[in-house]
DNA sequence: CACTACTGAATGAATAGTCATTCAGTATAA
DNA sequence: TTATACTGAATGACTATTCATTCAGTAGTG
């Protein structure tokens, strides 16, 4: 009969849970440094395994493949995201204050995390085929949210109700992803964060067009 | 001293220059359908060779490697199309024409020709880090082509002097590529193409929210 | 405590499969 | 006959994945 063991709920001898999802975790950040700065294709397992300071077979301990790597990745790093936006966006009342609320919240991800927000635009949006067998339902879940805030501004009368918000979402979501994808590419960005955010939001709120 | 060839103007004795580049092109056309059928890094030299009708090896004596193909497709192809929508929008006086014209070109562009627009935005943007490298100046014409419209616009007066040309080029592409996937990737949309560019010429033109 | 048996996480060399690319040979045209 | 275009089997490089082995740490025993 074991005595009490530690601080440990598991029955494991050997490795607590939290260690292993330790593990798992530093797996996938290194997995996003890699990526993001070799390209999925081109990084190698064991490059991933290098950065992460441990053997290639031991990535196959907690990944099945490669590929499940980057999938998990993303629907992992997608859902913490959609959970956060969603709450950060949902202290504000109006249609519009929630909108930039998200714009901001995206961009400014984007900067604080730019080898995260490389493999989310550049690896994935390529493997576009490769995630559609996927589904990735959490960048489902992204839209979504995205969408909400649009017929919400709808019911509260804010949103024209023209305004389809399956294309709507998307537009703008294609918006932020290039500007992502300008930000991250440039080395010394020409705008500041605030400059692209503020004109995005611009586009949105009034158009482009000097209003006769 | 050849004989008067007759309406070659390469010394070539046994293939005339117009059949050389047609061999080209089918290359060409090959690449861009298994390319968008499979994905480029899927899709084996041999697929577009039996594609194309041809054998492997003939595929290396018109380029380089299969990267080259893949740039080559693109940028031909980019070339093609700034072409062809400079002309086109060039026939209008306003901005919003011009403007309204060229989102109206691209959509339908992807319409008439989904496995370019998918190779076109999906696996090229999948190599963004491999196309930084190769500058990729089509695309960058095709941009300035959508910034200039922009200025244009404020030259004129009908676009607010307070837009960023370079930013909201970038916006404007960014809502264009997405629909494009979008549309692409749905095997029976839910929007006809006239929906999708009206919503996005109304966004442009008016944003989303209800002017006080 | 001291000893043995056991566990399973981690390793990394070896395997296995995939393709891009080459090139020796064939076909064709002049 | 010579130059050119083409062919497609063979090559060779690359790398994801596997698995026999190691070993640090735990449990059981007296």
């Amino acid at each position: 009969m074991p005595r009490g063991r530690s601080q440990d709920s598991s029955s494991s001898p050997t490795k607590s849970k939290a260690q292993k999802l330790e593990r798992r975790s530093a797996i996938i950040e290194a997995a996003i440094d890699t990526f993001a700065q070799r390209g999925f294709h081109h990084a190698r397992v064991s490059d991933v395994a290098r950065q992460a300071g441990i053997a290639d077979g031991t990535i196959y301990l907690y990944f099945k493949s490669k590929d499940d790597l980057l999938i998990s990745l993303f629907e992992e790093k997608m859902e913490h995201i959609v959970e956060t936006f969603r709450s950060e966006v949902s202290c504000y009342k109006t249609a519009q204050e929630r909108l930039k609320c998200f714009l901001e919240l995206h961009l400014k991800m984007v900067a604080e995390r730019p080898a995260l927000a490389e493999v989310m635009t550049v690896e994935l949006r390529q493997s576009a085929k490769f995630m559609r067998e996927y589904k990735a339902p959490q960048f489902g879940a992204y839209l979504a949210l995205l969408g909400d805030i649009i017929s919400y501004g709808q019911e509260r009368g804010e949103v024209r109700s023209g305004i389809d918000p399956l294309l709507t979402r998307r537009i703008i979501f294609g918006a932020l992803d290039e500007l992502s994808l300008y930000w991250v590419s440039s080395k010394r960005p020409l705008h500041s964060l605030e400059r692209v955010i503020e004109e995005l939001w611009a586009l949105c709120s009034t158009g482009c067009f000097i209003q006769k």
